[in-house]
DNA sequence: TCCTTGGTTCGACACATGTCAAGGTAGATG
DNA sequence: CATCTACCTTGACATGTGTCGAACCAAGGA
């Protein structure tokens, strides 16, 4: 919230260090490129955060409260928070307080970029794999 | 490699638990599913790992053996095992013992599925319709 | 002003993880 | 068999990470 340089700075970074879509497979990635795409996944290799980023993009309006999200769980109000951080710090979410409530929802382009890099299929041909 | 059997389980359990294409954001994920799903991300999670997984996927033939790998890193021999091994594990990639050498092959399948759960629309083509 | 509710930050703790040296296994070649 | 190469496993260590209680900040009422 009050780090959204921070948050833009990232999300810049990540798309200038993979590019737009280049896929895994197509050439090997430099020890920058790896480092930028591994803080994304790592955000995502932790079964709470995962859950409360599908919590956020599937919430009614794109957007979701951290009292949504609190309940969902068995743990503390602090834990909850932290997760929060390490998904925002990863470009992975933006939150904004309105009022009493903060609220917050994903990034979809950067959804879309590490979708991009994962799969050749995205854009045009690549890979012989099974086409129609 | 002598855990084949091990791959072959964790895909299928995968596959099982987070279905064939559901994203992330139609509907919120389960405990069970997002503990599966954070599997493979936690090993994307690594700067190494992931260089190593593009690596092996824009290699050509599609596969590298151990020695092509660790003179790419300043990393000794049992660091990059240890990698290889966690990739092996989430169903990443797979091992084959030919002579003396050890080939690894990524699993294009998998890396579909997370990119579809990603995001909507994605690679759904290029999915090889898992069955038991 | 004080109080209540929603969220975050801090500090501390237990546990997980990345790393390497040493030792071990599998295969090829004498 | 002996030995060399390629690769893995073990054990140990330092660092990183998830978790929570306590304290703190922000906003909206009494």
């Amino acid at each position: 919230m009050s780090k959204q340089g921070d948050e833009e700075r990232v999300l810049a970074q990540l798309a200038e260090v993979v590019g737009c879509c280049e896929p895994l497979a197509r050439e090997p990635l430099s020890a920058q490129q790896s480092i930028e795409l591994s803080r994304v996944f790592k955000a995502m290799g932790d079964p709470v955060r995962l859950r409360l980023l599908s919590l956020i993009a599937s919430h009614v309006g794109g957007e979701a409260c951290v009292c949504d999200l609190t309940d969902v769980f068995d743990l503390a109000a602090p834990t909850i928070s932290h997760h929060l951080k390490v998904l925002r710090e990863a470009g992975l979410i933006t939150g904004e307080r309105r009022g009493t409530w903060v609220y917050y929802r994903v990034r979809p382009e950067l959804l879309a970029t590490v979708s991009a890099v994962l799969v050749p299929g995205t854009a045009e041909e690549t890979l012989p794999v099974v086409e129609a």
